[in-house]
DNA sequence: GTTTTTTTGATTTACGTACATCAAATTTGG
DNA sequence: CCAAATTTGATGTACGTAAATCAAAAAAAC
């Protein structure tokens, strides 16, 4: 049997009450008696249960979700896991809000961060704004104690506890490595559709993309980059465009409002073997995935994503360790054959 | 706030012992009050708090993992992961015993089975001998109420809760797809290294492999299957032997025993442009992945597939749901690029 | 209508921890 | 050495559920 507080208290030879006083970091014990009860912890190796101690305390878990309002598929795909969350709530004494902010717009989503610090949540998730008065307000923040994790998009230099979500610059070389290994000896152009150079996660994946062109796949030319604002209409009309370029013999898009450039594909290049890759698996990419109109989807697992960043939130709450290989989140390659 | 028992009992109309009878299942209950209480129960959406049954019956899971005592990096990684299983067990409450059985050998596991149903464990996952003495023992041991889920090697046609492990059918065709497509407009023959074609999952992934091959890359032909028995030196000297066929393009091993494989690419095949896809990301492959002997590794997380196990377990004793996407054991493809 | 059986209620203890209160013991300051 | 301050102990209640006991009520059988 695993030892309880009793044993604790019978081992260092002090009462219960002093035994709590130690867990518990309540004052009114002397140095002494408190090392002596640490020893036997310790040494009887005691790990509190916290399961009797979250039903003594009647504790649940505030936790605040912030999102960046963008109408994607992604975006309402993360939206829907965190609507998921809050329904195993009472079962994960959990107690999710979400909270959504103008995308792209650091002073909104600092005034939110600012906010919560009133309202206590015991932790904070949030698709980081790549900007430094957010990277302020969230160090702000970890020093007042708070557990904050980024989702999707990280906040590098920052003081947040965890990052839940792809390395993105390794999707950009996975990217490249496999368009270009795809495409063989093929020479000609590369047609990359991004949603903004103003968002890390996509910066990230151009700049992984780009390294890994120049160095292995030199007959491969990068065109500029085209940003279609994660905007079907927009990206449609950007790689319409584009396709009169006959040397075109590959397309990376590495954000959202695929179903423009699905549309663009089928219009514009049916008659031409074109090598796709993109991300995010959505009922557009599935769909065009099994009819070869993409070759390969890069994708990151929303739901894991929102699993991992409660898991870790709660964990930090709590002062526990987490499973650092159960959190990392992976990235998903799909061809038509591995689809779930 | 969640409901409790004495808010069912309210509103049932009844007394705490009553819903706890029903709750429980314990007899001496009239049908009508019965069905007041499950009425209740629904109306108030009352979830029994877990945490708090656990505590109070002082339940623990006795799980036991049946493995092959195979010698290969794959095995001893699960191995491993076992282990840090048994670490987390206090705090899981889970006590978690392993056993090994001869490889591939149904009448053992058989008889290791047999004798499990006499210690009465809450959960059995089992790495499955596919033979129908097997089936039959585990629709047995499912009949008489134990939770049982296969791990890595599936079952299919017994009555197992679950299969904690990857579609190896979509690992064959992917990598199929994989190599067709990086070796491009290149003909010639492909080397498939197993370990068995005893075991399923060996099978499996040949199956798709195959297949995939036939229909979409008839200008490959596949050669006969090395069978190496996950044994690095058989491996070492089957492909060596193969690669004496200058007509070889491409090698997929889709098996143990990569080591063999690795040296045998480094010594007949440095001046050979061969594409290679193997299986398991261990220390070898991965090494072989960086030094571009090899250029893709299908994988599949032991970790996961082990803690995945034990929650569905423990789920499966509880009589609760599973959150079917989290349990989904998907297939990792690395490149050099993406490797953890 | 009485007896027997079945069903229900009331109450208690327990699980491991948190937290509060009050008394007792110990240490510290003067 | 005494008073004040600090430290420790003893004890009780609570969290939500399980499980047991015994009494009371209701239903069924005679």
């Amino acid at each position: 049997m695993r030892p309880t507080v009793h044993d604790i208290a019978a081992a260092a030879g002090v009462s219960l009450a002093t035994v709590d006083r130690v867990l518990n970091q309540r004052p009114g014990v002397r140095h002494v008696t408190r090392e002596k009860v640490e020893t036997a912890i310790r040494e009887l190796g005691y790990v509190r249960d916290v399961a009797a101690a979250n039903l003594a305390k009647g504790r649940t878990y505030p936790l605040v979700f912030i999102l960046p309002a963008s109408d994607n598929s992604f975006m309402h795909g993360l939206n829907a896991e965190i609507r998921q969350a809050i329904l195993r709530s009472p079962a994960e004494r959990t107690d999710i809000r979400a909270i959504e902010v103008p995308a792209f717009d650091p002073a909104a989503l600092v005034g939110v961060l600012e906010g919560l610090s009133r309202e206590k949540p015991c932790g904070i998730a949030m698709v980081a704004t790549d900007a430094p008065e957010v990277r302020a307000v969230v160090d702000r923040l970890v020093h007042a104690g708070f557990p904050i994790v980024t989702l999707v998009s990280d906040l590098t230099g920052s003081l947040r506890h965890h990052y839940a979500g792809v390395d993105n610059i390794a999707a950009g070389r996975t990217a490249a490595r496999l368009l270009g290994r795809f495409l063989g000896p093929r020479k000609g152009k590369i047609a990359v559709l991004a949603g903004s150079m103003l968002v890390r996660d996509h910066r990230e994946r151009l700049e992984g993309f780009t390294s890994v062109m120049a160095e292995e796949f030199p007959d491969l030319a990068i065109l500029p980059v085209l940003e279609g604002r994660d905007d079907p209409e927009i990206a449609h009309m950007l790689v319409a465009k584009a396709l009169g370029n006959a040397d075109i013999v590959g397309v990376y898009s590495l954000g959202a409002g695929n179903r423009g450039l699905i549309r663009a594909l089928k219009e514009k290049a049916v008659d031409r073997t074109l090598t796709v890759i993109a991300h995010e698996l959505t009922a557009h990419t599935r769909a065009a995935l099994i009819d070869n109109t993409i070759d390969a989807i890069l994708n990151q697992n929303a739901g894991h994503e929102v699993r991992s960043a409660i898991r870790v939130l709660k964990a930090k709450a709590d002062g526990l360790a987490v499973i650092e290989a159960q959190e990392r989140i992976r990235l998903d390659i799909f061809l038509k054959d591995n689809l779930p």
